[in-house]
DNA sequence: CCGTATCCATTAGAAACTTAAATAAGTTAC
DNA sequence: GTAACTTATTTAAGTTTCTAATGGATACGG
């Protein structure tokens, strides 16, 4: 048909929407002995690592202080590692090892299998209405951190 | 066409791309004095409000005495208010006052007011694939709900 | 009623964070 | 090369927020 129009995307409504399912997912993993300033520096670093510890308190929302006092308790857990940056003596580089790693897959684990049954009890045409929205949402992802990264640099 | 292929939507993908996309979103907002903690208790009286102080307790990750206290600091600051529950005189329904309200819709505006400009940058197309997927992703949080209610009863 | 369970508050202490200042080592610019 | 700046650690005191344990009031079921 020639007039149909594509759907509107309203930043208003897209909001309510991901706070509304963000409700729902953050609650998604039962195993919690971990603080959530504690999980989102793992998460960060299962993303890219290794980090500088600088640029690991630019993502947090904690001073410096913390963020090397939380370094060295899960130094001790056997969670992440220290090690000299070689192209900067002063630096150092987080690592996150094997076991820090495990505690994040173990979470995303977690998630899906409580996702998963949920998704079951969709319709086909909603589940393919999320699977053909995700590479969108990656880029908005993508888009948002050249973005920040420009915010930190100013 | 006839064999057309409907996407198929993988949990594991979808966990991937959620937990990106939400690395970004929840550092959107710029405003963050209060804590993680207080922030999503306030959410989620904004929407369900009033609830007894023992609901609040199921939904967040803290003791029923850090509960008490937060809801405490939050009635001194005039975000909330404690009322005595006609149906039960053990019970306290936690009301979000006005300025509550006023805290969750400042940090809605805030995050729209930076997510809009990133939208702008996608194409149509992926605007369009996003605003299709709304709806499901508001119908996962509904069903999900209702599955940690009866989760929480048993 | 009376015992028991539920709901919330209170207390004391622990954990994690902030601020501030001092240190130390490495890099950069002149 | 030297001065100025950066990066990170350490220490200490103070604050905030959490847990654990206890207690008090109300509801509920024989």
């Amino acid at each position: 048909m020639p007039g149909e129009r594509t759907p509107e995307l309203d930043p208003d409504e897209m909001a309510a929407v991901v706070e509304e399912f963000n409700g729902f997912y953050i609650r998604l993993p039962s195993i919690q002995r971990l603080s959530f300033t504690t999980l989102s520096v793992l998460h960060t670093l299962a993303r890219r690592s290794p980090l500088r510890l600088g640029e690991l308190t630019a993502t947090e929302q904690v001073t410096q202080s913390a963020i090397t006092q939380m370094v060295t308790r899960l130094e001790n857990d056997g969670l992440v590692e220290r090690r000299p940056d070689p192209r900067d003596g002063r630096a150092v580089l987080i690592h996150l090892t094997p076991a820090g790693a495990a505690v994040v897959a173990a979470r995303r684990a977690d998630r899906v299998a409580r996702l998963a049954p949920v998704l079951d009890r969709l319709s086909a045409e909603e589940r393919s209405a999320i699977a053909a929205a995700l590479p969108a949402l990656r880029r908005i992802a993508e888009l948002g951190e050249s973005q920040n990264e420009q915010r930190g640099r100013a």
